[in-house]
DNA sequence: CGAATGTCAGCACTACTGAAATCG
DNA sequence: CCGATTTCAGTATTGCTGACATTC
């Protein structure tokens, strides 16, 4: 009677102290949520968001194996398969064996596949929008830097323990 | 052999423009690595961030049923149990029904907990200044301001659409 | 009776690994 | 033969749901 069980997240604020300086619960709250916004969005299209990465990098660079793909959105080669096999159904993409290369394919965007994108940069773009209204654009900016920092900063092994 | 073929994160800078301004994007891949960190320095003490949670939740809060530490430390009443039995297995919390409630169990802290629970701030200290060392302390102060307030925005219904 | 508690079993999603088949 | 490419199969982790027996 003294919890109310259902509370999922910080507010109740009957959390341990020492929680508060953990950055990586903090994170990983934060993840959750936006993660489970932009799934949610984007289910209300059908799509997925390595649907959107696929097609963004097609639309930026041009054609390309499903190595190189794997290398622009940092999906796996095997996750790739399955996300190329839904595009490639709803006509968003082509795949054709490389001439050149006969191990490889390649990967094209469709006319059809651009206006796919055009949506789900709509989509993404409000989702973005309401997950960062409550920051003025100075600081959602200064977000971006702080944690693409330290993003970088444990990306890249920085050579010590 | 134009693409690395192993790059996991953004550092190739070869990432479609579109991706840069994806907040979701951004703290998701900082979430998991953040995470990773911490799993492995825990791993190398046997440990388990639902062990700390839980055994920090005990020492601030004293002994607690279940359903209690659930709400503390916002793990599921499910997931509770087998951490529980973790926990009681190593002896560091005491596991005994409560004789006002037969439904409850009264979780309590032992001796042996609170230097568990010790050896485990000690890790995670390090694991957060690790994570951190990229940003002054001012900084890190700003950015778990932003964060938070994010999360306090996404957890609470803002009651629109 | 309805509600809460502890427990178990299982789902969904994401990140990730390994290996086979084909080709350079 | 070594290495790259596509594909498939499967693992581990985490967040989450549902149901059940017991007790309030």
């Amino acid at each position: 009677m003294e919890t109310g069980d259902d509370l999922r997240f910080d507010h109740g604020d009957q959390t341990p102290e020492r929680f508060k300086g953990l950055f990586t619960r903090l994170v990983a709250m934060t993840a959750v949520q936006t993660q489970r916004v932009a799934s949610n969005a984007l289910r209300t299209v059908e799509a997925h968001r390595d649907h959107f990465m696929v097609l963004a990098a097609l639309a930026e660079f041009g054609p390309a194996s499903q190595a190189a793909l794997s290398g622009h959105t940092r999906i796996y080669k095997s996750d790739l398969v399955s996300v190329l096999n839904d595009l490639e159904d709803h006509g968003w993409v082509r795949r054709t064996p490389d001439s050149a290369d006969k191990r490889r394919n390649v990967i094209t965007i469709t006319k059809n596949g651009e206006t796919r994108l055009a949506e789900l940069d709509r989509v993404l773009d409000r989702v973005n929008e309401h997950i960062m209204t409550p920051l003025t654009h100075y600081e959602r900016a200064q977000l971006f830097g702080l944690l693409g920092r330290i993003n970088a900063h444990l990306a890249n092994p920085p050579d010590h323990a």
